[in-house]
DNA sequence: TAAATTTTGGAGTGAATATTCCAAAAAATA
DNA sequence: TATTTTTTGGAATATTCACTCCAAAATTTA
């Protein structure tokens, strides 16, 4: 074949490629939520994916590509699981089946694991600036998705014009990662849902009427 | 010498030793901060402390045993440190400047870092269970702390009787950690401060008068 | 069908890293 | 001072782990 520019031909994957890839980040993924993305070695991936050393290779150039699909998938993930619940707070109830979406999620899980983005951000923000901006924009859409709702709900006319839907839904959130990360520790859901109910009984000062 | 019973000597150590023993402590501390646990070599921390491979074992029987000390040097400066404020909360003031203690903290390292405990704790809950027990109960005696804050400021009449100082303490160390993570991650104070805020402004609708 | 491309197997390599070991220097104790 | 104990230096070891390499099988394209 001709190719005199030498430019680097971005190489198609057939469907098969496709599935072996998506199994190794899925395979990745849930070593790096269970242990850890340092202590989760090529080879566990390698293992729990079904593949060889050369298919890591072939489709990742190193660990580190693999982390920056990782953090892609579980954005995806946990981000399309919230939108569910947050595209739609009409009400107080809405807000209360989110909370208790996400504390259904740690009860079944024994309370391990914790938050599968903020445990990546944890661990990687300080030694890998590509997770740090993936991973900030996560929480950066994670966020508006929350500002959303609630300004969904001023609009409704569930919430009074005193309420300020950016600064609570930041708070919200910052209450559901510390939240989760005290119920992971001490292996007790009360944390969660202490930490979300208190921050909705606040939002609940600015209910209309 | 006669140890017929071949009882393992408890070996005191010197002064020096004990010197020498902090000084990798408060080396492997700082390390482990910047980069995390697993990025931090033995070698890392011989450089830092200024010792050699044989007087980090004889110190030490092995890497998690540092670990252990870390957490616990961690947990005596964080506590300590927030103790000076939450043993004196008499007022919403002292509350606030608790916060801005916790805020300039951040400011001064360019919201590099978060908290030296959560970071930990997210770090190691989930793989060494050791570590999870003893960050556990740092945080339960944070938790405490805070707790007997809180329920200062009642007995000094500065809240009212439908304040839960427990539930509030439990949500405000939920939101201070979630906070410390997303200011983390965004190198940006504001998730912290808005973090505090929000919770402070929610136990002002407890205030008495 | 023939040629090109993609996918896969699996052994091999080199660097990083935790840990061990021997012996000497320093300090404490008798 | 003599002896025991503690502290230290630094080389050696053994293992883990990310990554490479060669060639064959499977698949796609011409």
């Amino acid at each position: 074949m001709n190719n005199p520019l030498n430019i680097p031909k971005k190489q198609k994957l057939t469907k098969k490629g496709q599935e072996t890839r998506s199994r190794i980040i899925v395979a990745a993924a849930e070593l790096m939520y269970e242990q850890g993305v340092a202590r989760t070695t090529i080879e566990d991936v390698q293992n729990k994916a079904k593949i060889s050393a050369s298919q890591m290779y072939h489709y990742f150039k190193e660990k580190k590509e693999l982390v920056q699909e990782v953090i892609s998938y579980q954005t995806l993930r946990v981000i399309g699981t919230h939108k569910r619940y947050l595209s739609n707070l009409d009400s107080f109830e809405a807000l209360y089946a989110w909370r208790d979406f996400i504390v259904n999620i740690q009860i079944k899980r024994n309370c391990e694991g914790g938050c599968p983005l903020g445990s990546l951000a944890s661990e990687l923000v300080e030694i890998n600036s590509d997770a740090q901006q993936e991973i900030m924009s996560s929480f950066f859409e994670w966020e508006d998705s929350i500002k959303k709702g609630l300004r969904y709900m001023l609009n409704q006319g569930e919430l009074n014009s005193d309420a300020d839907p950016d600064k609570l839904a930041l708070a919200l959130l910052a209450a559901l990662q510390g939240g989760l990360l005290l119920t992971q520790v001490r292996r007790d859901p009360t944390p969660i849902i202490i930490a979300l109910d208190t921050m909705i009984e606040h939002i609940h000062s600015f209910k209309k009427i």
